[in-house]
DNA sequence: TTTCATTACTTAGGATTCCTAACTATTTGG
DNA sequence: CCAAATAGTTAGGAATCCTAAGTAATGAAA
């Protein structure tokens, strides 16, 4: 595969991933205008979003390198420069003394509410679609993201997917909602299974 | 609009959204694993791919500046480092001075065919979908891309549209090829008028 | 044709990212 | 209790990315 050869783009799967990394150079992009706006890299943007929405015991260095997708040297740089800024706040983890855990100040939970729009001009494009394209787009970029995920491109926080508390395809019979949450009690749509989920507790790895 | 703040991810265009930051987050990370193996900066990788795949008069540093969505200073450091590594090389442009022409050297061109395969792990997860939602999902992805274009987020090299050449919907009933390509003399489909084009000449600029 | 604005690029300086490698400290598993 | 594993830090270095301040070369107008 060479999907940046135009003369072998005749794939549909080729003109497809041309258009998703053209949809990533957009999304770089406007972290980077922001960027220039707040005084802030984008890097740092991200680590602030990840620590206002990613479950608290996610909050370590470690787990920032995770959803970033560097390595704990990194991860250790960025946080520096957040905590220079007085916008986060490191302190050791009192069960475990070699965990960091990460803060966010008042500060940097407000900064952090004020770059959660970061990405507005992408969905404006995406909102711009007719209901039923948007519809198929959901389940497929989801789709995608799961193969990307379980090939450890990306690092996917509280999903109910890898929770303790989901039953996959509990309901066949029930096409709207065909999960459960043992959590809630309640039948899961496909839809809510990929969002972050405030009650997500990591299921036990499976034994061989 | 707060694609980041799961509590507010209930519309299917922050859910969206968020796949596709994921998605980017994972060609990212691509392009960083490649960069190690080949010694290469992710900024490097992308130059050279663009010096190999788009027209000739577009190579300068103005030309990969706008390709990659930084200013003219840093398209120069990227270029340097290239430079230093005996892949491109400088030259000025005879009918005007002042611009810089990149070309790329033997082992650059070869260098840059070894890594056109960069976006694999996409395109494989992209492929794994059924023919039916990889149909749908081109036409989403690329009317974003045309979004995000004139928004100013991406800069796409080569399309019909904008091309002097491109008669946009000459043939209104012709589902399977709408458009035409003057060059070429022929009906062009949809699906094409998004590829990189060798025959590309940019089309004049329309006056108030 | 002289001059002024524009265009294409370069240079300098600085914060940051990102890595590898080596190291410290803590916890866990025989 | 000691070795191995885990969590982080530090040092060192290449590179990205920016702004601001140049330097040529070109173009347009007076």
């Amino acid at each position: 595969m060479k999907a940046f050869d135009p003369k072998q783009r005749h794939t549909t799967s080729g003109q497809i991933t041309i258009a998703l990394y053209r949809i990533a150079q957009a999304i770089e992009y406007a972290f980077r205008q922001r960027s220039k706006e707040v005084h802030l890299s984008p890097a740092q943007i991200q680590a602030l979003l990840f620590l206002k929405n990613a479950r608290t015991h996610a909050h370590t260095i470690t787990g920032l390198a995770n959803r970033l997708g560097v390595t704990l040297a990194t991860s250790s740089d960025v946080v520096d420069a957040l905590e220079h800024k007085r916008l986060v706040e490191r302190a050791p983890l009192p069960d475990d003394q070699r965990v960091v855990t990460l803060t966010l100040t008042p500060q940097g939970e407000r900064q952090a509410e004020e770059l959660e729009n970061v990405l507005d001009e992408i969905e404006i494009a995406v909102d711009s679609l007719p209901d039923a394209e948007k519809t198929a787009l959901l389940h497929a970029t989801q789709a995608i993201v799961r193969r990307l995920q379980s090939a450890g491109y990306v690092r996917v926080y509280e999903m109910c997917w890898g929770c303790q508390f989901f039953r996959r395809n509990a309901h066949p019979d029930n096409p709207q909602a065909p999960h459960h949450c043992a959590f809630m009690d309640a039948p899961l749509p496909e839809a809510d299974t990929y969002r972050e989920c405030p009650d997500f507790v990591p299921a036990e790895i499976e034994r061989g």
